[in-house]
Order: C-alpha cells, then sequence, then structure tokens
DNA sequence: ACAAAAGTGTTTGTCTTACACCCATGC
DNA sequence: GCATGGGTGTAAGACAAACACTTTTGT
C-alpha cells in the first residue's frame, strides 16, 4: 500500500485488476513471493520498485500487518503480508505487469466507501492510514511525504491532510522547532505562491518525536464515546 | 507469546525445545498451521489452548507482526506470524507437545539477555512488550491481565509492572475513575492484606482511553531538557 | 487498634490553545 | 504594496505531579 501526497491530499495507489478474481476492480498493488528464499521485506521493496520506479533508499517502507482469512481469495488460501510505503509526491505511474490501469486515488475516496476494492484491500488500506495517522504523532514518517527538502508549510500540509484536520501555522512552528533533530534547516530559501520564500528543511536523524505532535482529538474529547464493541 | 502476571512481575511463557534446532533453548510456544484452511487467527487460539488449557473467550490475543527473515531458522525458510496474548494469572502450565518443558520467566529477565531464546524470539519478545506498553496508554488491555473481578489496586500494579515505574496511588485512582467505561464497580468487597476491603470492578466496555493515561516517561524527557528557545 | 484501600483537596508547574503582532521579501 | 510564510509574545485554560489528609472496614 503505497502513499502519497498529490495538491494537498493523500493519495493511495491502485491498479485496476487485469485478471480473474475482480476483474476489472480496484485493488492495491502487490504480488507474490519469489522462488523461495526470498526476504519478505526485499519481496516488498521488488514490488514497489517494480509499481512506482522508486529509488530503494529514499522510500519509507514498513510491514503493517498480515492478512489470512480464509475467503480473501477465492482461489483459495492466500497469505498476504501487507506493507505499507510513504513516498515523496509521484507522478502518474506506469502500468505494472499484471495491472491493467493504474492511478492514485484520494485516500479520503476509499475510506468513505466511494471507490470499491477488491478483496479485504479496502481493510487494509483502513489499517494502513490509521498507522500513518498515530505514527504522524510520534514519529517523524512525516518527512517521508516530503521530498529531499522541504517547507515547514509543506510539512504542515501533509499533517493536515493525513488527519484530515488544520493546524494553527504558528503554534504548528513552534512545536516542530520545539523536537530538534526532526527537522534541521538547509541554506537557501524558495517562493511559491509569491510571498516571502520559505526556508527549506531536510529531515534530521531523530525519528521518535519526544515531546510528541499531538493530534487536535477529533473524536476523542467529544462527548461520549459510546460504548464499542471490539 | 503469552504474557501474565505472576507475584507482581510481568512474565512470559517459554518452553524448552525438545527437538533438533537450538534443542535444550528456550523458546516461544508455537506451531504450524494445520491442512490448508486454518484461519491464522484460528491456529494462535489453538495453540494457546494446547500450551495453557485456557478458555477462548476470555483471552486478549492479537496479532504481533510477520516475521519471515532468511536466517531465522536453520531448517530453511520459515514464516511466523507472530501474535500476543495476554492472560491473568496462570498456574505453573503442563508441558505441550513439542516442548520438553514449560514455565513463566520474568520478561525482564528476557529484555535483560539474562536468558538467551532460540531462533529470533528474543525481537519478538521485545516487540511484543513494547506493543503491551504503549497499548496500555490508550487501551484497556490492561484488565485482560486481570481476572474477571480486580481492585484497582491489582490494576495498578499491572500497570507498574509493564511499564517498570512507579504510580502514585491517588492519581492512579482519578486517572482511572475518570475514564468512564473503562472500569465498573462490581458488587462487594473483599480485603487481602488485612486492610479496609478493596472494591471489586470488571471491564467495562470502552475499549480505547480517553484520555490515556500518560507513561511517566522513562526515557522521553531524561537528555535533552537542555535546549532553550533561542 | 491497625493496616490497607478508598476517597478528597490543594498546590505548583507545565503544556496547549487561540490569537495578536511584527518581520522579510518576491511579484 | 500586498500576499504569504517566517518568527515572537502572551494570556486563559487544561492538565499532571506531588503530597497532605480523611474515611472506611475486616481482622
Amino acid at each position: 500500500m503505497i502513499l502519497t501526497m498529490r495538491e494537498g491530499r493523500l493519495c493511495v495507489l491502485l491498479v485496476e485488476r487485469g485478471e480473474d478474481p475482480f476483474q476489472g476492480m480496484q485493488a492495491l498493488p502487490g504480488g507474490f513471493l519469489n522462488h523461495a528464499g526470498e526476504e519478505i521485506l526485499d519481496a516488498a521493496h521488488r514490488e514497489l520498485r517494480e509499481e512506482t520506479a522508486l529509488g530503494a533508499g529514499s522510500v519509507h517502507l514498513e510491514q503493517l500487518g498480515t492478512y489470512g482469512a480464509a475467503g480473501r481469495d477465492p482461489r483459495g488460501r492466500v497469505v498476504s503480508v501487507a506493507h505499507l510505503a510513504i513516498a515523496p509526491g509521484l507522478p502518474e505511474p506506469v502500468a505494472g505487469t499484471d495491472a491493467m490501469n493504474a492511478g492514485w486515488v484520494p485516500a479520503e475516496s476509499v475510506l468513505s466507501g466511494e471507490v470499491a476494492l477488491a478483496f479485504d484491500h479496502r481493510r487494509i488500506v483502513t489499517d494502513g492510514i490509521e498507522r500513518a495517522r498515530t505514527k504522524l504523532e510520534f514519529s517523524a514518517l512525516a518527512t517521508a511525504f516530503c521530498g529531499e527538502l522541504f517547507t515547514i508549510a509543506e510539512l504542515q500540509q501533509v499533517y493536515e491532510a493525513v488527519w484530515g484536520t488544520e493546524l494553527d501555522t504558528r503554534n504548528f512552528y513552534r512545536k516542530v522547532q520545539a523536537v530538534k533533530g526532526f527537522i534541521v534547516p538547509a541554506g537557501s530559501g524558495r517562493r511559491t505562491t509569491g510571498g516571502r520564500p520559505a526556508r527549506l528543511y531536510r529531515a534530521g536523524p531523530k525519528t521518535v518525536l519526544s515531546p510528541p505532535l499531538t493530534r487536535p482529538t477529533p473524536s476523542t474529547t467529544e462527548k461520549e464515546t459510546k460504548g464499542e464493541a471490539n
């Protein structure tokens, strides 16, 4: 599952299935392990490269979870080890081998059910976005959405897009700067929309954020979080 | 990976391997999927039952992660889907089929490396304990360590054992009560060490804690409190 | 009576929020 | 000059840690 930022929105890469099960529906890119012996993470990197022509080093890639429910693939028992990849803004991708068509879809469209996915891939996307949302609070994951160099406004846009909230520019600036080693300044500035040129930063060495960037409690402090079964 | 509380300490179930790879060493209990078609979670439940004779409903069980590194098993490629189980205090378990000896080992002994584990099981234990530590903050997971009925002091002991810290009794009391639906009172009281009898509670309907029970920052605020505002 | 748990209150300090304000600079 | 991003200040309020104190009740 590959996430990126496009036009200020969180997007996920989906491919249109060209083969038999769920033919014509949207699905997450993926594939099978090679010959016995291929590392799982290596296989994920390989699939990522095949689908996006992305360099291995620059992309965040982590294991999301393993999905092995019985009915999830009509062909029989298939166990999928889902991975979450996060990359800077990517161009429209080229179609892979088993994909007729590939494209970026706003994450919102998947969460709302507006776009239907094959297999249990909607569940995987939900889990992945939830993972990204919480990791943004405690880790430097947001920088993976930005390029080598980025402005604080761009970083804020990442947080706003992933969390689906608006943040105060001034307070965001202070919070981000307060975590030393999160982002480090990098030379000269560039302008974008005709204002004062924004300073450029790059990802710092620190990967765990303390204090964390707290999320504006979209549903927590509401009123009552009625009894939720799980 | 099965966690429980024994004598106020967090313990993990280990078995002594009776078979060839790593024969005689300590390892996590586990096994292989049955015939094609068995659900992964079902298999975890089955192994849990075999090892501890525990009822299926009363135990917390969640997927921890999938470990498939090449060299992790000398017999060849083995992909393990690790699960984390949390149960109330259990008696000394009976040895399973492929286990010569099974017993509870303090988690601390594994983390410190005092007890060496077969395969990459030390890594799995580390990941599992870390998962438990963070989930204690935001979820009602701690109640899974307690029996059907428990006292607030017992619940506090769980937090202290898993986090490895000491908590203020009064503040803990207030925090726990502040999260409505976390624990609900249940009838009469019992005494333990000759004081005022403790009130009994049971797990409430709420599974996500808001506000969370914050952990006393064992390592976060440690070093870099030095930095000053520019 | 004692001891342990249940409760309540307060003080102190930090963190968060919301918002006002100034500065810099390319178009 | 205006828009936009950078950057600082600050007051109101929420929250957390620390700790004193009272009440309860089985043994």
